[in-house]
DNA sequence: AGGGCCATGTAACCTGTTACATGATTGA
DNA sequence: TCAATCATGTAACAGGTTACATGGCCCT
């Protein structure tokens, strides 16, 4: 249902296509919330058949042809109504591997646990300056779709700002970890 | 595929009903991996049909009769395999409907948008008070099942380490939003 | 008397993932 | 020439959620 709701919104700014959809999921969205392209199409099928989108194909010489889906009333009706209803729990979900990984870590060496964290940190801080990096890109993509008012960009920024934050704290984290790891071997020899 | 392997992580250090195998997904695991009793029933199931696990009836007369699960050598076999191959993507699938919400918060008012801050800031706070209350709790929990040797005990200070920073940053997130939403207001005035 | 804990599961449904299938254009 | 991008989908499977079904004990 979620996912519906995710696509209703992108396409209340503008319309767009399946592709075109997940190419915005990727860059926007994705930061809390991730769809495949083959999830993306399925359920911008199971919109049309409730009548909440509609579909048109348009021709294209040098591409391939496509299809461009529109809000209808209804949609947008649906939409409102989802966004004035926040979750009960702001938990939600969670599915970490990695973590699921570290919980039984005591069974494992503990040089192969640095080497993991160690991982861990080169691949949060590649993504903290993709992410400074790709700012301003992201940005602007956004602004294609999203008017430019003050107030609708508001999202965007707290979004933003969350992922940082915490890309920040998981950083620290590991570094304090790996430190705790280093110690109690030097407290062994 | 996880939760199986979730599963036998815990079976490796004592047998255990699906029940309490549920109570302990609760005060550990389910910081970054949450589980559903009617899953671990499928999935203890399926660890049998595979011939990871093997169970036995024990009769009790106050209480209903339970199932308690035990690892067998070839589940032992596989958990470790698991282990030791730790997943390429470190960062994984995300489903945050709050964060879906603010995404489009610009269609909601800002009296909306504050109040849902107001509201996250509350529930991790006392989240935090929780984890504060609940850690000698939880490390009694788990020496119930883990040996007290104390790299055991290391996935388990990493992961609440993790947790509670976590938990610390989104609420210095939120403030600084609040903060954003209620400087904007006093600009338009 | 009523709710929560103990304890087990089944069934249906909804979501998410992966593999398959096709094929032209563009840039390195 | 090879990979990437544009562009659409289907099928099968894996994993997660919710509702249903049952029933005694313990505490307030």
């Amino acid at each position: 249902m979620n996912l519906q709701f995710a696509i209703l919104g992108l396409l209340t700014y503008a319309s767009l296509t399946g592709y075109a959809l997940s190419k915005i999921f990727d860059k926007s969205i994705n930061n809390f919330w991730s769809a495949s392209l083959s999830q993306i199409y399925r359920e911008l099928a199971a919109l049309e058949a409730k009548g909440y989108v509609v579909s048109n194909i348009q021709e294209q010489d040098d591409r391939p042809d496509k299809r461009v889906y529109t809000i209808t009333s209804a949609g947008l009706a649906a939409f409102q109504e989802w966004l004035s209803h926040f979750p009960e729990d702001l938990i939600g979900p969670k599915r970490d591997e990695f973590m699921l990984h570290l919980f039984f870590g005591g069974k494992l060496g503990r040089s192969e646990m640095k080497k993991q964290f160690e991982r861990f940190i080169a691949e949060r801080e590649a993504f903290e300056q993709a992410m400074i990096d790709n700012k301003k890109k992201v940005m602007e993509i956004v602004k294609t779709f999203k008017t430019p008012a003050e107030e609708e960009d508001m999202g965007m920024r707290f979004v933003q700002r969350r992922a940082m934050m915490t890309n920040r704290t998981l950083i620290q984290w590991a570094q304090e970890c790996l430190k705790d790891l280093n110690e109690e071997e030097g407290a062994e020899l």
